[in-house]
DNA sequence: TCACGCGGGAAATCGC
DNA sequence: AGCGATTTCCCGCGTG
């Protein structure tokens, strides 16, 4: 619902402005969760997340228009690209019409591997590049618990939103509360049973680390990141196996 | 100027 | 002992 009305009337397009995105967000604003609860603080966080979304939309929308050269882009080794070069450096044609079904369906919410099945892959900004290592150990049994996967089971409790949420859920990217990240953090040291108390400063370290394994990137957005498309696949996978 | 978030190098730690 | 996955510390940069 929120993205046919957010693409409805000549489709997404890319020219809005900041103008036309206020009046999204207006639009928008309801169909989120605790929206009707929240403190101000909480609207400042969901808009911000709209805009990140607004973003994501935009640059999947860019990346739809211009098939195969994103895709080639994107089987680029990762080596050579910057995050921020997915973000900002892709000058794309006058973007078309999105389709309501191209739009990852569960903005605002927690997702399930269905609506991954139904709605195709995942945008190809994030690169399916894992090395070997990795998914050699995500094909193994799972031994100790990893950062990632810490993080996704976070994410899949509602009652840590106010840590740590969704922001377009089917692409896998998630902010952490400017408020209580730390609170994450703290959890994830106790996990752990680290000596020294976690702090989002240590943790986001170790999350930026995962970027050169592909499997976690830095979006380029305030305390935002998102899973990389085979992450979020094999999280959902082992999260629904544990159900 | 300051606080905050980020990026990343480097060494340490811990478990397997 | 070697290795992988962090953890910890630190410094510098950009931004509001």
């Amino acid at each position: 619902m929120l993205h046919t009305e957010l693409l409805s009337g000549g489709g997404y397009n890319r020219s809005l402005g900041a103008r036309a995105r206020q009046s999204h967000l207006g639009e928008i604003l309801p169909y989120c969760e605790d929206s009707s609860s929240a403190t101000q603080s909480d609207l400042m966080d969901t808009q911000s997340d709209l805009e990140v979304i607004l973003e994501f939309l935009e640059e999947y929308y860019r990346l739809n228009a211009v098939g195969n050269e994103a895709a080639v882009y994107c089987t680029a080794p990762m080596e050579n690209r910057l995050c921020d070069q997915r973000w900002s450096s892709c000058e794309q044609p006058a973007p078309q019409p999105l389709l309501a079904h191209d739009v990852p369906p569960t903005l605002c919410q927690n997702t399930t591997t269905a609506t991954l099945a139904e709605h195709g892959p995942l945008p190809n900004y994030i690169s399916t590049r894992q090395t070997k290592r990795h998914k050699a150990r995500a094909a193994g049994s799972g031994k100790k618990v990893r950062l990632f996967h810490f993080l996704f089971e976070m994410l899949e409790d509602p009652s840590m939103a106010h840590c740590v949420s969704w922001v377009a859920a089917a692409a896998g990217v998630f902010r952490f509360s400017s408020t209580n990240k730390d609170q994450v953090a703290a959890l994830w040291g106790q996990r752990k049973g680290n000596k020294r108390p976690m702090t989002y400063q240590k943790m986001s370290r170790a999350l930026r680390n995962y970027g050169r394994s592909g499997e976690i990137f830095k979006v380029k957005k305030k305390l935002t990141y998102q899973f990389s498309q085979d992450t979020l696949m094999s999280l959902q996978k082992s999260h629904e196996g544990g159900l």
